[in-house]
DNA sequence: TCTGGCACTCCACTCTAGTGAGTGCTGGCC
DNA sequence: GGCCAGCACTCACTAGAGTGGAGTGCCAGA
């Protein structure tokens, strides 16, 4: 192997593999093997998976030069091995290919938005459920963020005695609501009014560029209402508390552990949005699509990976897509996975909204 | 006890026990040991639980005796005993008393509803949120119906090329939206005037009372952009599938049972919003508040317990709340937190709405 | 450089007591 | 008749010994 030592020189050379062709396919039937069986994987599965035609000897030579370079580990001595977070990278990045879907969930995922209409927020949900469905991983699906939506039509409907409801539209289909408590009775005309004015106000500006000051009516029913109205409108900015995230099929998680406590912690997690979609954002900032192991940072997450999928609408990214499973979950389905919904999600976030 | 027999010759009178006040005492022992400690209960440990002052030979005659009427059952034998379902439903009816929330808890609840506001939608799934933390079960927290709610407004809002967004507001604060395509491209003026004979039409009804004629403009462009909205209407009561649903602490599943596939199973039940909000609509309409092991008929749920508790405004149900742990949940915590929560949601509820 | 062979390791499984918590029963006492 | 101390018995659980097998590392030879 003269280019060896050519290569050390380079500085990481981009696509090079720093394996050579038989630890690489070595490598990839140890990571294939044990996705599929979860068990440690021997020199002699090794030999008959395909892609490898050298004695189990040379197997295991090869074995123990990967396990020296921090590809590959052994749960303890005399059993077989396991990859490790970095020989799941290397995979990922080198090995694993782009992968595809299987006809079937070609299909499914076609009649899936053949077939979907209606509220975009059902169509979130239900599009974690398709995934779920795919992977058998749990899915995580982050809205598209309407921060940057301008408004398109701001309402003022009565409840009764004293409380209204604010309700805007924005430009991408969004509804926002919050109710409001008026500092006095006020009736269809007033309200008409001063939804009138707090439209004119804040039209065409993002929820949070609506000024605070509104021109005097003269009428200080409709000024009084209007200013509730400014001021749940602001309300509407911090509480929204980012973007909304589906979760589908978390029960897949107590499939692939056995520890019922890593399903607890992961389930723990999974349960504060907040932590979720600041993971998936944090994963997309380094630049990834997918994270294993530890490359995330947080802890009770150690035993599993993350695929993230930016889903972008014309070219500006309008919500995340996000597969949780175990480090040994199966990286070229869920990529494939990830990337036909995301881009299909794309399209469809992408009709909706022109 | 002179007033056994008395109570044996009526015919089941309310709130006999059936079981006299020892073999009571000893069911409630064997109860909330079992409770606490998931372990079998030996006549020992009755003994030396509160309020029975007999040997051990003793209870263990009275154990055999209500293990023969079903109240108790042995793992194996020369194991201590374990409540039954029976023996759990005796224990919620007769012996549980009502319990009540530690006054940290009541705090807590206290403390959330005076913070409680804005968005009715984000505020249950924070109540289940609440529920979870109180209890250790997981919560469940069935929103307000809309069904009888009148129509309070409706709007047509442009999104651009023949796409348009019809939004509801109904009279219970609740807002319904759904996309609509047009036709034909139709500018403001058409949308508003079509929005507005949308609104005369439907106004005051509710949605699935909302005809399907409306009396024509003589103008085609509002005509037809009026009947796509009522199409739009009438896909919101189907689209809408009933109830919402949020479950919140879904991880405590995964610390009340050690065997994974018990948790995986619970957890896909609770994936599938009909049928959770079924389940908890069943429960309370055979009378029931707290339905143990296979009462509800569950298969997957037969080692769960569900406390249900509906939440009503002004004597009008309102939605419903649920508890789900396994079968040695704490009932008397359970029902103090459901009755409490539920009592307290009820009026915050109420003020919203009136 | 690869390979067959060999000695070695150590998990997983089985089998065998031994332990202890718990039971049912019985005969005597109040 | 109800209660209780004592006793024999049951059976899950644990620890320890033995065994089979999958897997390894190393080495000498092609």
């Amino acid at each position: 192997m003269p280019t060896v030592d050519d290569r050390r020189s380079e500085p990481a050379p981009p696509g090079d593999t720093d394996l050579d062709a038989r630890k690489a396919a070595i490598l990839t039937a140890v990571v294939t093997e044990y996705i599929g069986s979860a068990q440690p994987v021997g020199s002699q599965h090794v030999v008959e998976a395909a892609g490898v035609s050298v004695s189990s000897a040379t197997v295991r030579s090869d074995m123990a030069a990967l396990e020296r370079d921090g590809y590959l580990m052994q749960p303890h001595t005399s059993a077989g091995r396991i990859p490790t977070d970095k020989g799941y990278r290397f995979f990922v990045d080198h090995l694993g290919g782009t992968g595809s879907l299987d006809p079937g969930g070609r299909q499914q995922v076609r009649q899936f938005f053949d077939h979907a209409h209606g509220e975009i927020e059902q169509m979130l949900e239900r599009t974690s459920g398709l995934l779920a469905d795919l992977t058998d991983c749990t899915a995580m699906v982050v809205g598209p963020s309407h921060e940057s939506a301008a408004v398109r039509s701001v309402q003022l409907v009565g409840l009764g005695h004293r409380l209204a409801l604010v309700v805007v539209v924005l430009a991408d289909g969004a509804v926002r609501k919050q109710t409001v408590e008026l500092p006095e009775d006020a009736d269809e005309a007033v309200l008409s009014e001063a939804g009138g004015r707090l439209a004119a106000h804040a039209l065409g500006s993002t929820l949070a560029e609506v000024g605070n000051v509104v021109t005097p009516s003269g009428h200080p029913k409709v000024d009084a209402a209007t200013a509730a109205g400014v001021a749940a409108l602001h309300d509407l900015v911090e509480a929204d508390g980012g973007d909304q995230l589906f979760v589908g099929g978390s029960s897949r998680m107590a499939v692939a552990f056995d520890a019922v406590d890593t399903v607890r912690s992961v389930l723990t997690i999974l349960e504060q949005q907040l932590v979720v979609v600041s993971l998936l954002r944090d994963i997309l900032d380094t630049g990834l699509t997918v994270a294993i192991g530890t490359e995330h940072g947080i802890e009770p997450l150690a035993s599993c990976a993350i695929v993230v999928m930016p889903v972008s609408v014309g070219g500006v990214e309008a919500g995340t897509i996000g597969l949780l499973g175990p480090t040994r979950m199966n990286y070229p389905l869920a990529l494939a996975a990830a990337r036909v919904v995301g881009d299909r999600l794309g399209e469809h976030l992408g009709e909706a909204s022109r």
